[in-house]
RNA sequence: GCGCCUGUAGCUCAGUGGAUCAGAGCAUCGGCCUCCGGAGCCGAGGGUCGGAGGUUCGAAUCCUCUCAGGCGCGCCA
C-alpha cells in the first residue's frame, strides 16, 4: 500500500524534477493520517521540498497532484489539504487485490526482506547465574526475544546469545554463601560472607549438597574445596535459568561462557594483542586500557594490581568475539542500571574499527513490582525479590510477555501482579487472542455448514462483496500492517507490534458484532471468510513476533 | 556534583524524523445476549502533554533553563 503511494510520487517527481532543477528527488515520506475521512495515506513531501524550491509547499503539492492525475494510479481520490499535504484515497479495486494476494501468499506477503540476509547478534539476559532470574530479566527477555522475532521476520539471519558470567567474583560469593549455609547446616556456625547471596535458594543449595554429599565437607575450608561448591551451585542455578526461560517461551542460540574464554586464553590473547598496539599501559600496578582514546570519560582497568582481571578484561574478549564470528551488527540489551558501562564497550568496539552505527545497546528500565497498589519490597541483599517463575506461575506467561511488549524499552514500567492477574479477563493480551480464537471458532462452525468450505486459500471468492465500512476498514488496517512492521524493524521497537494488534483485534470484535459471517449468502459468506482468514493471519504473524501463543480456543 | 532514562486523562501507558497529534486500555456511568464464543460490542464523562522561556507560519515532539521520580558515576559486577 505503501508502496504504490511511494512510487506514483517519486515517478511525479522524477518527471517535475528537471524543471524545478531538483538535483536528487526526496525520499517520499508517507504516513497515515490519524483521520481517515482525510484519507488511507498521505506524503509530506511538498512541505520538505518547500524549503529547496523556496515556493510554497501547496503550490508544490498542487503541481504533484497535477502530474499524478497525467498518469495511472491505483486512487479514486488525490487532494491537497492542510498546509501542504497530499492525501490518496485508494480504489476499492486496488484494496480487494491487495487482499487477493495476502491470502495468496499469507505470511510472506506481510514480511519485508529488510535484513537480506545480514548478520545480527543479539545478545540478552545474561544474568549471573548466581540466583534465580527476577522480574527485570522477564521483561528484557520478553523484549529480546520480540525483537529477535522481529529481525528474523525481516529477513536477517539472527543469532540469539546469552553470556554467561560464570568466571570471576559473584559466582565465587556465590560458591561461598553456599558452603557457609552447608556449614551451619551441620552446626559448624562460621561468620556468613559480608555481601554473600542470602536467599531461600542458598539455603536450598546448601541442603541439596548435604543430601548428596552429607558431611564430608564438614569443617573443611573452603580453599580446599571451593571448585566443588562454586561449580555446583552456579550450574544448577544456570540450569533452572535455562528451565524458566524455557517455561518463558524463550530459547537462545547459544550460550557463551566467561570461562571458556579464559581456557581458551581469549583474554590473555587480547590483552597482549591490545599490548603491542600500545592500547594498554601500567600505571599504579595494575594495566589500563585506554578507553579514553575511544570516547570514554577515562581509561578502565584490566587487570587489578593484585593480578585479578576485571570484567571488563572479559567484556573486551567478548565482544571482540562477537566481531570474530562475524556480525554485521550486534545488539546488546541490558538492564539500564548498566547504562553508565556503555561508553566503555563503544570504546573498544570503536578501538576493533567496528562502525559506530553497528554496535547498539537497548536499555530495558527497571520494574517496579506492585501488589494491589502496594509496592513489593525486593532487596537482593536480603533475598527478597519476586522471581519471573513466581510471575509465571501467578499471570502467565504470555500475560507477562504482553505487559512487558506494551511499553516502550526506556520506560520503568510498574507491574502489579494482583491487577495482572485479576483482571485476566479484560487483559490486552487476551483481547487479541480472543479475536484470533474467535475467528478459529467461526472457521469451526463454517466447516460444517458450508458443504465443500475450505478454509485454504484458492477458492472462487469475490472479495468486491466486502462493501460494508467496517470491512472496508479492516482491509486497509490489515495492508498498513507491512508499514507498522517496517517501522518496527528500523527503530528496533517490537512494541509497536503489540499496539497494532490490539487496534486490529478491535476493528475485528467491532464488525463481529456488528455484522454475520456466516449467512445463507454463500458467495458473500465465502467473501467474509476470506476477510476473516487475513485477520487471522496478520494476528498469527504479530502474536509470533511477540512470542505469545495464537490459541485457537480459549 | 556530573551523566543517562522518564514526567501525557483518576490509574497504567502509546504518540516525540513539526503540520492531519490530544490517543488507547483500565477504572466510573448508561445501554446491547431468540442470532457465528459476552474473554465481546455501542455510548458518556475525563487532560492548559511537569513548569518557564526560545526557534518556527506551526511544538507533547526541537533548543535552553527549571522542578519531580528512577538509575548510574570503583583496581565491584
Amino acid at each position: 500500500m505503501k508502496q504504490a503511494v511511494v512510487k506514483s510520487v517519486s515517478d511525479a517527481l522524477q518527471g517535475l524534477g528537471k524543471g524545478w532543477g531538483l538535483e536528487v528527488i526526496p525520499e517520499v515520506v508517507v504516513e497515515v493520517p490519524r483521520d481517515e475521512a482525510l484519507g488511507d495515506l498521505a506524503t509530506t513531501v511538498a512541505m520538505g521540498l518547500a524549503k529547496t524550491l523556496k515556493r510554497s509547499p501547496r503550490q508544490i503539492a498542487t503541481e504533484i497532484v497535477a502530474e499524478l492525475h497525467r498518469r495511472p494510479n491505483p486512487f479514486d481520490s488525490i487532494e491537497v489539504a492542510g498546509a501542504g499535504f497530499i492525501n490518496f484515497r485508494f480504489k476499492r479495486e486496488y484494496l480487494y487485490e491487495r487482499l487477493e494476494h495476502l491470502l495468496q501468499k499469507e505470511h510472506s506477503e506481510i514480511r519485508a526482506d529488510i535484513g537480506r540476509g545480514r548478520r545480527i547478534q543479539v545478545e540478552f539476559v545474561s544474568a549471573n547465574p548466581t540466583g534465580p532470574l527476577h522480574i527485570g530479566h522477564g521483561r528484557g527477555a520478553a523484549v529480546g526475544n520480540a525483537l529477535c522475532n522481529l529481525l528474523r521476520a525481516a529477513g536477517f539471519d539472527v543469532q540469539r546469545e546469552y553470556y554467561i558470567n560464570d568466571a570471576g567474583l559473584q559466582v565465587r560469593l556465590l560458591g561461598l554463601s553456599v558452603y557457609t549455609m552447608y556449614q551451619h547446616l551441620l552446626g559448624n556456625l562460621i561468620n556468613f560472607p559480608e555481601d554473600g547471596y542470602r536467599g531461600e535458594y542458598v539455603k536450598e543449595l546448601a541442603e541439596e549438597i548435604r543430601q548428596k554429599a552429607g558431611d564430608r565437607y564438614f569443617n573443611i575450608p573452603f580453599e580446599v574445596c571451593k571448585d566443588f561448591f562454586i561449580n555446583y551451585s552456579y550450574k544448577r542455578m544456570l540450569a533452572d535459568i535455562m528451565k524458566d526461560l524455557r517455561d518463558f517461551g524463550i530459547e537462545f542460540d547459544t550460550w557463551q561462557s566467561e570461562r571458556e574464554l579464559y581456557e581458551k586464553q581469549k583474554v590473555q590473547e587480547l590483552l597482549k594483542e591490545l599490548q603491542r598496539r600500545e592500547l594498554i599501559y601500567e600505571k599504579d600496578g595494575a594495566l589500563w586500557f585506554s578507553s579514553s582514546r575511544f570516547g570514554d570519560d577515562k581509561d578502565r582497568v584490566v587487570v587489578k594490581s593484585d593480578g585479578e582481571y576485571t570484567y571488563f578484561a572479559s567484556d573486551i574478549a567478548y565482544h571482540r568475539e562477537k566481531l570474530d564470528r562475524g556480525f554485521d551488527t550486534i545488539i546488546d540489551i541490558w538492564g539500564a542500571d548498566h547504562h553508565g558501562y556503555i561508553p566503555r564497550i563503544r570504546s573498544v568496539l570503536r578501538a576493533f574499527g567496528l562502525p559506530e552505527e553497528r554496535f547498539r545497546v537497548i536499555l530495558v528500565q527497571m520494574v517496579t513490582l506492585y501488589r494491589d497498589g502496594r509496592p513489593v519490597q525486593m532487596s537482593k541483599r536480603a533475598g527478597e525479590f519476586i522471581t519471573l517463575r513466581e510471575v509465571m506461575d501467578e499471570v502467565g506467561a504470555d500475560v507477562a510477555k504482553f505487559i512487558f511488549l506494551t511499553r516502550r524499552p526506556d520506560s520503568q514500567l510498574d507491574f502489579d501482579i494482583g491487577v495482572a492477574k485479576r483482571e485476566s479477563s479484560e487483559n490486552p493480551v487476551f483481547y487479541v487472542q480472543y479475536a484470533f480464537a474467535r475467528i478459529s471458532s467461526i472457521f469451526r462452525k463454517a466447516l460444517e455448514r458450508i458443504p465443500g468450505f475450505k478454509e485454504s486459500s484458492g477458492q472462487e471468492v469475490d472479495l468486491s462483496l466486502l462493501k460494508e465500512d467496517e470491512e472496508i476498514g479492516i482491509i486497509k488496517k490489515i495492508l498498513q500492517y507491512p508499514m507498522v512492521f517496517e517501522g518496527a524493524v528500523q527503530a528496533f521497537e517490537p512494541h509497536r507490534i503489540t499496539y497494532y494488534l490490539q487496534e486490529l483485534a478491535g476493528l475485528f470484535h467491532s464488525y463481529y458484532n456488528r455484522h454475520r459471517v456466516i449467512s445463507e449468502d454463500t458467495p458473500l459468506t465465502t467473501a467474509r471468510l476470506c476477510l476473516c482468514k487475513a485477520v487471522q493471519i496478520v494476528l498469527e504473524e504479530g502474536l509470533g513476533i511477540l512470542g505469545v501463543k495464537a490459541p485457537e480456543r480459549m
